[in-house]
DNA sequence: ATTCTTGCAAACGGTTTGCACATAC
DNA sequence: GTATGTGCAAACCGTTTGCAAGAAT
């Protein structure tokens, strides 16, 4: 579930015009090699497990850098907290209403029009689709347990 | 910008099975006469104009509750604040990312091709789409200072 | 009369901020 | 040596909750 070196994460980082410390390679890495779309609290619970010592404020200041200067997205639907993605390129999320996990998927989307002609001069920059539902897992729990 | 009458929100409430209230009255009814997706506290100051002694806390439980009871939509994508909607048709958003109106949009989405075959087992209930950029104003307002 | 709703204020939780100390460059 | 990042704790702010008083049915 690696797939990629300190060395790799350190050029990166670098890449960015990011300072290299021990506490954003963790916190990259985690979320590099994680597929849920974590929390700042969830990555904070994953780094805590091998860097002790590290401040949640940290783990927050470091993801919105991160954000900032485009190194990871921020993923935030419906779902409550802000959830990251180490996977900048264009996809889009399946949403769990039930257990909140956030599932990669692929789809293509028109160009908007909006309620006017066109779509009213806005410049679109970014598109994002959210797909609500229930997950594999959920759907079954959902329904053995009756509407 | 009105369009329909007390009567008609008041046999709209009751047919949600909802107690009807001046509060709710003039909730809905503000709802249901703006274009701008407000966010709570924006309902909250609209209504105090007319209503002064309404508490925010009332907003938000009626709010919650018209939810509920799929009355109004909620719109929370990147915006910081929970948006709503009174029109609960499915159609999409355009998200200023300037000045944070939220303008509707129409357009069709294609089914979500999960990461792996189909959609990896996903029901899906609702897909909202949410396009970001710059409305028409902003644009203009971006541009003519430059980058 | 009973149940639901309101208003108020306090609590909550995720996130941000300020500051002194430590680290990268 | 200087700029940047870290840890800690307090502040913040949108939202939720508990409860007593008030209104709807």
């Amino acid at each position: 579930m690696e797939g990629k070196k300190d060395k790799d994460f350190i050029s990166t980082l670098r890449a960015h015009g990011l300072q290299v410390t021990y506490q954003r390679l963790a916190i990259y890495q985690s979320l590099y090699s994680s597929l849920a779309h974590p929390s700042a609290e969830a990555v904070y619970q994953q780094v805590r497990k091998r860097f002790s010592m590290i401040s949640l404020g940290t783990v927050y200041k470091t993801l919105e850098k991160f954000y900032d200067v485009g190194l990871i997205d921020k993923v935030s639907p419906i779902t409550e907290v802000a959830r990251y993605d180490a996977r900048t390129g264009h996809h889009h999320h399946m949403v769990c209403l039930q257990c909140q996990a956030i599932i990669d998927a692929d789809c293509t989307v028109e160009e908007p029009k909006g309620a006017v002609s066109g779509n009213g001069g806005f410049h679109v920059l970014r598109r994002q689709v959210v797909f609500h539902g229930y997950c594999d897992k959920c759907k079954a729990a959902y329904v053995s347990s009756g509407s």
